[in-house]
RNA sequence: GGUCGCGUAGCUCAGCUGGAUAGAGCAUCUGCCUUCUAAGCAGACGGUCAUAGGUUCGAAUCCUAUCGCGAUCACCA
C-alpha cells in the first residue's frame, strides 16, 4: 500500500537530511477540510532537523515529491505535511480492486485456526427477550467478521434446561395448564411455557400472602408455600431423573426450542453445536481433582474447595460446595475443557452481559492456573445493559420487550411506511412481504450494532423503528439504488486506461480500498459497531457523489463506464459490509 | 468500603495507537423531485468533551484526584 512506500521513503528522507534514524513515522488521512491524501506530522521531527515546522514540513515535502512517483504535489500548513497522491495511483487502486471478487473477505484455509463464539445461551423458561437480541447479534455478526478474516468459526450456545426455575414452569403447567399445547392454544412454544412461569408467580405469591395473614414469617412463608415445595421436589426427582418427570421436561423443552428456532431463523442466525446444561452441569467434578493435585485448588475442613487468587488482587472462589455439588464457576470450567476437547480451539470468545465481567476474569485466570495454555485466547465479549426509557429493564416487573413482539413491530412499521411512501406499487405480496421483513429486521440489527458493544444503550421502542439518517433502511436503500444501475445500464464495464476520475470519485476509493483492513480490524477488536459506522461513511460519501453528478450526461464512453464501475463497486462493499453485520440487501425498494 | 466500566450538542451516538476549526443522525428552521429510487440531498442553529490538576510542541484521547451513574464483590445461574 501507498503507506508504506511514503513510511520507507520519509525514512530515507530523515536519514539523508537529518541523519536521523526515525522508525516509527505516522501517516493519516487528512482532514476534509485541506487539500491533500495523507498527512505527515512533522512536529516530532524538528528535534533532529532543528529547524522551523514549516521548513521541515517543506524539505521532507520536496523530497518525497522528487522521489516519490505517487507524490503528485504537497502543501504544508504549520506543522502538519499534507501529500496529493496522483490520480493515476487511485485509478490503478481502483482496477485492482475493480477486479477482486468477494472483495476484501478472505477464504478459509483448510489449516486456519478455530475460532468458538458462543452467543445467546437463553434459560428455558422464558421467551427471548431485547436483552438476548444484542447478545444474539453481537455474537452472531462477531462471527461473521471473524470468519471473512479467515479464520474456522463454530458458533456455539450452551442453553440453560435444568435447575428450578424450569422446574417452576413444569409444577404450573402440571397443576393449572389443563394439558394446553402449543397446538391446543396456538401459542408459540416459548411463550407458552413463559406463561406458565408467570403463572407460578402468581399461584406462589398468593400463597405466600395466604400463610402471613396465618402468622407465619414472610421468610418462612417463601419457604413453606406448597407451590414452591413442590417445584423444589419436583427439581430432586428430576435429577433422580424420576421418568414421569423427566418426560414432561422434555416435552416442555422442546416446545421452547421449537419457539428458539423461529426466533433464530427469523433472525438469520444458526448454531453449530448446542451444549445443554443438563449434559455439562457435572462436568467439572473430576477438574476439581487436578486442580487439587496441582495444588491449585485447596480442600476447607468441612470438604468444600475452594481456590485463592488473592496475589491476583481478587478473592477467594469457590469451586465444590462441602455437599461435594458443583457451582457454576465449576460447571464453566468443565464446559470450557471439554469444549476443547469437541473443537481443538485456537481462540473462544463468550457474547455474556458485563454484569459477568467479574466471573470471566476469574474463570480464564483458574484455567489458566490449572495449565490450559489456551486460556489466554478466551475473550469474554461483554456487551453493555439494554435500557428502556422507563428505566431498567427487570424480567420480574414485566417491563421487558419480547423479542419476538419487537422482531412484529420492526417489520410491521417498515409495512406501514412504505406504503404511506407508495414505494411499492406493482410489486407482488410475496415479493413486499419480504421486503418489510428484510427492511425492519435490517433497522433492528443495525441499530443494535452500531453502538460500541462495551456501552450501555438505549432503546427507545417507538423513536428508534427510525428509517433516516445513520440507519439500516438508509444503507438498504443506497444499494438497492445502486443495483438499479445494474438494471439499466446493462451494457459490460469495460474499464480502460486513461479515465481521468473526479475529487469525489477518488474519495470513494479511498473508502473502498481500506476494506480489508477493516476486516481485520474489526476482527482483532471484535467490533460490529465499526463495520456499521464504516459502511455508513461509505453510504454517505456515496450519496453525495450520486448527488454532485449525473452518469446520464453526456461525456465519454470510457467516463460513463468508469463511474457506472464505481457505484458497482461501493455496492459490492456495502453488501459485503452489511453481510458481515448480518443484514440483507434489497435489490430494489 | 474494594474492584471494573461509563460521563462528548436538547436526545441517540461516532471520534483509531495523543495532532489541524471535536463529527453524524434525530428534533427545530430554510432551500431542492422533467437528470439512477426524495426511505434522499444542500444549508442554518446547537459544545467550557463531568470537574480540577498533571504529562508536552500539542489532550475528548494518557496519568492523578474529585463528583455523578451503573455493574460486581453469593456455597445464585
Amino acid at each position: 500500500m501507498i503507506e508504506q512506500v511514503l513510511k520507507v521513503a520519509t525514512e530515507k528522507c530523515l536519514a539523508e537530511l537529518y541523519l536521523s534514524a526515525e522508525q516509527n513515522i505516522q501517516f493519516q488521512k487528512t482532514r476534509k477540510e485541506f487539500d491533500g491524501d495523507i498527512t505527515v506530522v512533522v512536529f516530532p521531527f524538528l528535534r533532529v532537523s532543528k529547524k522551523s515546522p514549516e521548513r521541515t514540513a517543506e524539505e521532507i515535502g520536496n523530497y518525497l515529491k522528487e522521489n516519490v512517483a505517487e507524490v503528485a504535489d504537497f502543501n504544508v500548513v504549520k506543522g502538519f505535511l499534507n501529500l496529493c497522491i496522483s490520480k493515476t495511483y487511485w485509478y490503478s487502486q481502483f482496477k485492482q480492486v475493480y477486479s477482486t471478487s468477494n472483495y476484501g473477505v478472505v477464504e478459509v484455509a483448510d489449516n486456519a485456526p478455530t475460532y468458538l463464539i458462543e452467543y445467546s445461551s437463553p434459560n428455558t423458561n422464558k421467551p427471548l427477550h431485547l436483552g438476548h437480541i444484542r447478545n444474539i447479534l453481537l455474537g452472531y455478526s462477531v462471527a461473521e467478521i471473524i470468519k471473512a478474516s479467515g479464520k474456522n468459526v463454530k458458533k456455539v450456545q450452551i442453553i440453560n434446561d435444568r435447575g428450578i426455575h424450569i422446574c417452576k414452569s413444569m409444577v404450573a403447567w402440571q397443576d393449572y395448564g389443563d394439558g394446553e399445547t402449543p397446538d391446543s392454544s396456538g401459542i408459540k412454544g416459548d411463550h407458552l411455557v413463559g406463561k406458565y412461569y408467570v403463572e407460578f408467580d402468581k399461584y406462589y405469591k398468593n400463597q405466600i400472602d395466604e400463610l402471613i395473614e396465618k402468622g407465619m414469617g414472610k421468610e418462612q412463608a417463601e419457604q413453606e408455600a406448597p407451590i414452591f415445595k413442590q417445584a423444589k421436589k419436583m427439581l430432586i426427582q428430576w435429577e433422580a431423573k424420576d421418568p414421569i418427570v423427566m418426560a414432561i421436561w422434555e416435552k416442555m423443552n422442546g416446545w421452547v426450542y421449537d419457539g428458539f428456532a423461529r426466533t433464530y431463523n427469523r433472525l438469520g442466525v444458526s448454531f453449530d453445536k448446542n451444549y445443554y446444561e443438563s449434559d455439562t452441569y457435572l462436568l467439572g467434578k473430576k477438574v476439581v481433582d487436578i486442580g487439587l493435585e496441582k495444588s491449585v485448588f485447596y480442600k476447607k475442613d468441612d470438604g468444600s474447595v475452594w481456590i485463592d487468587l488473592s496475589d491476583e488482587g481478587l478473592d477467594e472462589k469457590i469451586i465444590l460446595r462441602a455437599d461435594g455439588t458443583a457451582v457454576y464457576m465449576t460447571q464453566d470450567i468443565g464446559t470450557a475443557i471439554k469444549r476443547h476437547e469437541d473443537f481443538n480451539f485456537s481462540n473462544m470468545a463468550y457474547t455474556v452481559g458485563n454484569e459477568q465481567d467479574y466471573h470471566f476474569k476469574v474463570l480464564f485466570l483458574i484455567l489458566d492456573k490449572l495449565g490450559y495454555d489456551w486460556a489466554k485466547n478466551c475473550f469474554h465479549l461483554s456487551y453493555g445493559m439494554v435500557d428502556l426509557p422507563s428505566g431498567k429493564m427487570k424480567s420480574r416487573e414485566g417491563a421487558v420487550v419480547d423479542a419476538d413482539d419487537l422482531i412484529e413491530e420492526m417489520v410491521s412499521t417498515a409495512k406501514s411506511i412504505a406504503q404511506e411512501l407508495g414505494k411499492l406499487e406493482g410489486m407482488s405480496d410475496e415479493d413486499a412481504n419480504s421486503l418489510y421483513e428484510t427492511v425492519g429486521m435490517g433497522a433492528l440489527k443495525y441499530f443494535m450494532l452500531k453502538v460500541d458493544s462495551k456501552k450501555r444503550m438505549l432503546f427507545n421502542p417507538e423513536e428508534s423503528v427510525d428509517f433516516n439518517g445513520n440507519t439500516g433502511p438508509f444503507i438498504q436503500y443506497t444499494y438497492a439504488r445502486i443495483q438499479s444501475l445494474r438494471r439499466k445500464f446493462t451494457a459490460e464495464v469495460q474499464l480502460s486506461d486513461g479515465v481521468a476520475i473526479s475529487d469525489k470519485e477518488q474519495e470513494i476509493i479511498k473508502i473502498i480500498t481500506e476494506f480489508p483492513d477493516l476486516i481485520q480490524e474489526a476482527a482483532a477488536n471484535y467490533s460490529p459497531a465499526s463495520v456499521a459506522n464504516y459502511t455508513y461513511d461509505l453510504v454517505k460519501e456515496y450519496n453525495n457523489y450520486y448527488q454532485s453528478t449525473s452518469i446520464l450526461k453526456a461525456e465519454t464512453d470510457q467516463l460513463i463506464q468508469f463511474r457506472l464501475a464505481l457505484s458497482l463497486k461501493v455496492g459490492e462493499v456495502i453488501k459485503t459490509a452489511m453481510q458481515l453485520l448480518g443484514v440483507k440487501v434489497p435489490e430494489r425498494m
